[in-house]
This record gives structure tokens, C-alpha cells and sequence, in this order.
DNA sequence: ATGCTAACCTGCGCGC
DNA sequence: TGCGCGCAGGTTAGCA
């Protein structure tokens, strides 16, 4: 589920509920995440959460005592819950929050994680971040400067997350689209120009599907979390074997760095 | 330094 | 209905 957008919709549907009220008890039902959920977790207990923030797809909440860095890998979910729910399967992390809410981590999969992160302290996690994409440090000029002699295909390298942080397989696969870039290009061999056009369009579809987040943002505490708001404005992503939107060609799917990537081999060079 | 691969897991949909 | 297979929105560690 979670590209960044899902990520920035979380982060915003949880915030209210959290900022400046106090972490009363944190229960692991199943530590056995990407890394082990760390006895350090713990501390939190009793602090006040300062802020919910958000680096790449990791989500932070700040405590005087440190603070906690949750990922939501490929399957997973936070979301509040009101005291009489009863506990789903995959519910692995649950905090309950001083104003009756609890804090609710699910996560079939068990790629996402839940960090402990020391006062002072950046985890490697995070400190080997790139930019942004959804600041001005993010652009043509910079994707033209990091790619020169590098052979790697452009969508292995729009995803490299020392780039540019929480670029995923759908967005990439359909910001090339736009940019009418073949995914398979060199990085090194793409022009400023044209990673002007594609740096606009990664913003322009990231910022797009956060807003479009934002409409279930109302109903996000009972939300099942799979608004599927991106289905409908999808041009290349799983379409492979259909035909292109734009000049009727049929959509191609390849793998590229392990991962499937769709394009149209006629609208994308 | 750089680049590629394997690895971590469960669930779902499909073909037989 | 059931079973096996392939695939899935991520990312790091580790090896060549």
C-alpha cells in the first residue's frame, strides 16, 4: 500500500490525534519486524509526543526521551482505534494515547519497522536519505548534477533512495510516462532538459496523489485503508497489454531492477 | 567507490 | 474446492 503519498496521508490523519498528548503504554504483540523492535522503544512510555513528522516514507514522533521511526514497508498500516476494537490479525505495535485513542501498527508482511531513535541521534536510516522530492532541492539541475556517468536505467536511479527519497514503482514507472523517458535510459545519458520536464512531473503526481489522499483524510480513524483514489489516473502502471493513452500503443511490462516496470515503447525513448 | 542480488514475510489471484 | 505458483505499493546488508 504505501508509496509516499499514503505515507503523507497517514502521517497527516494521525498527527491531530497524537501531537502534545502523552504515550500512557506501548504493548509489542510481535517485535519480529524488519529489525527488531529494540526494548529501547519502551522509554517512550510516559513522554509527550512533540511532533509527527515526516523523512522519505518513514514516519518520527518526537519525544524529550527520543523518538520512534516507523516504516510501513509493503503491507503496512497505522491507524487510531478506539478502546473496544478488538485486535486484528498482524496488529503488531499498539500505543495507547492519554485521550482514549490508540495507535494501531498492522502489518501482514512484516517489511515496515518501528526504530527507536536516541536525543541527538540520526539513524544511518535516515541520515542516508536524499532530497525531498517535494522541495526545491529536488529538481532538473540536481537529477542532471548526481546521474552524469552513471549507466544505471533512469528508474532504478529515480528510486534510489540516496537520490531522491520515496520515489516507489508506481510513481516512477508513471512520472517517466509523462516525461516520455524510456525506463531502461542510461541516468547518465538523459539531458538537463529532460530531467527538468521529468522532476516536475515526479512533484506534479506526488502532489496530486497526496491531494487526492486528502479527500478520505475526513473518514481516515475508520478509514480500511485502501482508498484507491490513484486506480482512476494511472496511464502505464499494470496496463501492460493495454493500449496507450496517448498514441494507442500496446503498454509494455519489463523487469528493471527487480522490479516490473510498465512503459509504452513507443511514447518513451 | 560502485553495482547488483538476495533477503526479509504473508496474502491473493490465477490456472489446473 | 483445493493446491501450487507467481507476484505484490520497500529497502538495506552484503558480496562481487
Amino acid at each position: 500500500m504505501p508509496e509516499l503519498p499514503e505515507v503523507e496521508t497517514t502521517k497527516r490523519g494521525i498527527s491531530p490525534y497524537l501531537e502534545q498528548q502523552t504515550v500512557e503504554r506501548i504493548k509489542i504483540y510481535q517485535p519480529s519486524l524488519r529489525w527488531p523492535v529494540s526494548d529501547d522503544i519502551m522509554m517512550l512510555q510516559g513522554q509527550v509526543i512533540e511532533s509527527v513528522s515526516r523523512r522519505g516514507k518513514y514516519i518520527l514522533m518526537q519525544t524529550n526521551m527520543g523518538s520512534a521511526v516507523w516504516h510501513l514497508g509493503m503491507s503496512g498500516s497505522l491507524r487510531l482505534s478506539s478502546p473496544g476494537e478488538e485486535l486484528k490479525k498482524h496488529d503488531h505495535v499498539q500505543w495507547d494515547i492519554n485521550n482514549g485513542w490508540s495507535l494501531r501498527y498492522h502489518d501482514p508482511r512484516r517489511f515496515g519497522c518501528l526504530l527507536f531513535q536516541p536525543v541527538g541521534e540520526t539513524l544511518s536510516v535516515l541520515s542516508h536519505l536524499g532530497v525531498e522530492p517535494l522541495t526545491d532541492d529536488f529538481n532538473g539541475e540536481y537529477l542532471y548534477r548526481l546521474s552524469r556517468k552513471k549507466s544505471q536505467p533512469i528508474k532504478v536511479f529515480i528510486m534510489d533512495s540516496k537520490i531522491v527519497t520515496g520515489v516507489g514503482n508506481i510513481y516512477a514507472s508513471e512520472s517517466l510516462f509523462k516525461a516520455g523517458i524510456h525506463p531502461n535510459r542510461s541516468a547518465g545519458r538523459v539531458s538537463l532538459e529532460r530531467y527538468q520536464i521529468l522532476a516536475e512531473h515526479i512533484k506534479q503526481v506526488l502532489a496530486y496523489s497526496i491531494e487526492q489522499g486528502g479527500t478520505t483524510l475526513r473518514d481516515f480513524i475508520n478509514a480500511d485503508g485502501n482508498p484507491g483514489y490513484f486506480k482512476q489516473s494511472l496511464n502505464v502502471y499494470g496496463k501492460q497489454g493495454q493500449p496507450c493513452t496517448s498514441c494507442n500503443a500496446v503498454i509494455t511490462s519489463k523487469v528493471i531492477g527487480q522490479r516490473n516496470s510498465f512503459y509504452c515503447p513507443k511514447c518513451q525513448r
